[in-house]
DNA sequence: GTTGCCGAGTTGCTTTTTTAACCGGGTCAC
DNA sequence: GTGACCCGGTTAAAAAAGCAACTCGGCAAC
């Protein structure tokens, strides 16, 4: 697959898993503000200007879950089979989350996951950060769409879509109940919605 | 203690640590000969010329733990409370080192302990080595002992007296006796050698 | 006998990491 | 207010590690 790496790439990727991990796990235990990155880079066992070579802000050390699916929306667009509408490429990718229960879609009922989404959603200066990730996001997808305002409306409209099943779905855990009892729902309510986009 | 240690030295010594113990493991499991630098610095996941920058040759990857008591026997003498003799001090040092079952004075009946003297003492180049590493335990000693050929002679006889008892009570153990059967027999010794030292 | 391979070490160059010091903003004490 | 700290983030220099290519000796194929 992707296997022959060197010495080198493994243990960077190890080192940036060190440190994602250590700073998510000691965020979701004290909180985001109660943490400074040097608690995370002591966790981590690295110094504070490798950290930040690794994350640019301490907001990114939560938000590399999400970086991880940057411009995804404009791969499955452009790699979709030949014959095949961008929006239906989109809803059967949304879909194959749902069914695989990615955190993305908000349909997962994991206790971590949950922690997490509550940390993300209710830390402003994360969603705030987040916001720029979505953006860039939708940038990316409208290229893929095409050109114009046409492209940007659309893609702004497809990841508004996206956000609000995910939304939905979490909120749905959130109170409790669990992801293979909301599947259907959210199997519904993405085909409602990405019916309604075309 | 010594534990206000930065983390560049600290991860030094888990990288000097995991060398020298995926060395050992394999040097253990396949013997000396049948396994390559090359494979030990896999198993540690350190490239080759690091390897040799924490050991100089491939047999100081096994005789490290040696070195690790390099110039005890002169620090013992050096660091010896006033009006006592050196040898006595030297004596008193081995025997606490018996009751410990310091792996140094044979006397210790874990596996991995012997199959690893097993593994020095029928390997040629190791036990080659290792004299050279008794020759610069010798000459410390001597200088600690004081000058002219007086000093060398104490300072051999001492160590030939250690490297005998070590020896036998090796052999003891390696006719499947255990330590703890041994050990009054090496005390007697062990009481025996350096008496007649003096 | 020479060609090719393997294993122990080495060498130079590049990349990564540590260290210590710093900046600029915030906060709390006094 | 001002001085002392903490925090996010940066900088420069030096240590350490990786990589690739090399030497040198032994050994086996042909």
């Amino acid at each position: 697959m992707s296997e022959p790496t060197g010495l080198r790439a493994r243990k960077k990727e190890r080192t940036r898993d060190a440190i994602g991990d250590a700073a998510v796990s000691l965020f979701l235990e004290h909180g985001f503000d109660r943490v400074s990155v040097n608690d995370i880079a002591a966790a981590a066992e690295v110094s504070k200007p490798t950290l930040f070579r690794y994350f640019p802000t301490k907001e990114d050390l939560v938000l590399h879950r999400f970086a991880d699916h940057q411009g995804e929306a404009a791969r499955v667009v452009r790699e979709r089979g030949s014959g095949i509408e961008p929006v239906t490429a989109l809803h059967r990718h949304f879909r194959a989350g749902l069914d695989r229960h990615d955190p993305v879609t908000g349909l997962n009922d994991h206790p971590e996951v949950v922690a997490f989404h509550r940390l993300v959603f209710t830390t402003p200066s994360l969603a705030g950060r987040l916001t720029r990730y979505q953006l860039e996001d939708e940038e990316a997808l409208a290229d893929a769409l095409g050109e114009g305002v046409q492209a940007h409306l659309r893609a702004a409209q497809v990841l508004a879509v996206q956000r609000v099943l995910a939304r939905t779905n979490w909120h749905r855990i959130a109170d409790g109940r669990t992801a293979a009892d909301v599947h259907p729902e959210a199997v519904a309510d993405a085909d409602l919605a990405f019916h309604r986009l075309r």
